[in-house]
DNA sequence: GTGAAAGCGCTAACAC
DNA sequence: GTGTTAGCGCTTTCAC
């Protein structure tokens, strides 16, 4: 059995109060006291109980962090930055996948608030589920992760996935490319939603009409690029560059391009979003918009810390830089070249 | 403020006590309670607080998970795989980095304790660490993830390394390589040393003459790849084949194989470890000693759940299976072809 | 089959 | 400055 402050305030010759007050800094301590109470406290390894000190002040030291999947290494990138702000504070994280299954976030979120964590970094399911607002305002605080939900007190690190878009179809349009596709996951997650409005809003800007089926929208995973690149292969009039919308769309593509042998670029120039070993190790190294998982998780952690140490005030958000990074896997399209 | 179980008891008409059997599946309890308080639960949608079923209980339902490095995508997939099967039972794992750092390393392991954890899976920074031992004992229970303790009280998951590099070395060899070098990471880790032990091994079994300067040994990460590369492309009689011993050694390989631009597998043959994204995508795919990370986390998952039920009874082990998989990245010596 | 009551380890009034 | 004490919400004897 651990020791529990009773033994210590006995070891101590003082009562269970000013161990309590050693323990929580509370100034008016004779240094006497201080000086026994300490020195117990390291002859018996004392540690106070986390349970007991829960129970009593309601806070748990703990954060829920519900994903689709941590194995995702956007997702899991996120996780330790986020874990090493955190810990400085002596918060952990509470892991909990959702599986993209709304059901099962749903239970996540009620075994977390059984567990009464402090605060929840959360990538929703589907932001556009209405439940959601009312779960998020049962926690102290809750961060989400590149989600959008209006009505919702949360606070929200989101990336700037537009200018990333902008500036790798600017790259695309000087290299002489029209057609563009862009193969995106659901629309019911912000980061897929956004890259599709700003596909959509940027071509419209630069005046280059759009060809609807250029543009496919699925799940994020890797069977979604890999199917949707052999339709956008199977058209009479085939895309000559094409962005993938995320790491696991990626995967698809970059398979379903071997499949028809095409080469990258000289057959088809092909970008991606999200900066992971895979893309730079390509060959050719992949062009990438790109984003800093680990500070999504730093800024993660510091607007929970914040909103724990102000309850009040309107929710903050965060929004983080992406950077389109040329690496070699665009070239202008076949039928110019000579 | 959430409902209490008074509250419960109260709106039932019953006392706590008949309320709290209900809640913990206690047979005896006459249908009518049962019916009156389960109805009370639901209009109340009461949850029992976790924190004050840990301090009377001393169960939190709560398993730490301590890994280097949660971003690295191998220790991400066995938290996932761990997750999967914890969640049936209404675990959660509380994530930790040690960040390859023994002192923070043992921080953490008494933050968890502190958070009355049930168990821990840890692959340890240093299995020599003489402290380990009795900080482990310190759990209800503990999992190894790779790793080996003698003398502590844990359980163990365990890939067989041994298998797998036999088999990508008799392959090799097979080919006509004689020069193999093997790249691996701190020998304070089992997998790492594993590896080594067994190339060691299967070499004299197989009466290949080994050059130590062939040998290299460092730290889990692609630097050490990419400087071990280095000098090993810097011999007078360099490898015409080479191990890489983890996904982030990898990493490194291939960028100083590409720096001194020199193909794959026709130049030099190549086979890595654990199998990830960036390995099936290669081009040339590239062949792998694979083991199956999420199967390790259920294992892990498995022998926890096995230890809690039963607390008495020695440690068991359970042993992972690594397979070779053959792709596209060896071929027979350059000197050996016409 | 059910209820009353003690107490898990701690914090926070409140008294002195 | 320090001690005494009342719970936080639950489980678990022990009576009945």
């Amino acid at each position: 059995m651990p020791p529990t402050i009773k033994e210590v305030a006995e070891r101590a010759q003082v009562s269970v109060s000013t161990v309590s007050r050693v323990l929580n800094d509370y100034p008016f301590v004779s240094d006497t006291a201080r000086a026994r109470v300490v020195e117990a406290m390291e002859e018996l390894d004392y540690r106070p109980d986390g349970a007991a000190r829960t129970m009593r002040t309601g806070t748990s030291l703990a954060v829920g962090f519900v994903v689709d999947d941590f194995a995702n290494p956007l997702f899991s990138a996120i996780a330790k930055g986020a874990d090493l702000s955190l810990y400085e504070r002596g918060y952990s994280l509470v892991l909990a996948n959702s599986q993209h299954d709304v059901r099962r976030e749903a239970d996540a979120l009620s075994a977390l608030r059984q567990r009464r964590v402090d605060g929840l970094m959360i990538a929703l399911v589907d932001e556009r589920e209405s439940w959601v607002v009312d779960a998020l305002a049962t926690f102290p605080a809750s961060v989400l992760l590149d989600r959008e939900c209006p009505g919702a007190s949360a606070e929200a690190v989101l990336p700037d996935h537009a200018r990333g878009i902008a500036a790798a179809l600017d790259h695309l349009l000087e290299l002489g490319h029209r057609r563009i596709a862009l193969i995106a996951g659901s629309q019911g997650q912000r980061g897929s939603r956004v890259r599709v409005e700003a596909f959509r809003a940027h071509l419209r800007l630069r005046d280059i009409p759009l060809d609807d089926r250029l543009l496919r929208v699925g799940e994020l995973s890797s069977e979604t690029g890999y199917l949707a690149m052999r339709e956008l292969l199977a058209l009479d009039d085939p895309p000559t560059a094409v962005i993938s919308g995320s790491n696991q769309i990626f995967v698809g593509v970059v398979l379903a391009l071997r499949e028809h042998a095409l080469r990258v670029p000289a057959d088809i120039s092909l970008v991606t979003c999200d900066d992971v070993d895979v893309t730079r190790l390509h060959e050719p190294p992949i062009d990438v918009v790109s984003r800093d998982a680990m500070e999504m998780g730093r800024a993660a952690a510091k607007l929970l810390l914040a909103r724990l140490d102000d309850p009040y005030g309107p929710p903050q958000q965060a929004i983080v830089p992406t950077t389109f990074v040329r690496r070699g896997s665009s070239a202008a399209p076949a039928e110019r070249r000579p």
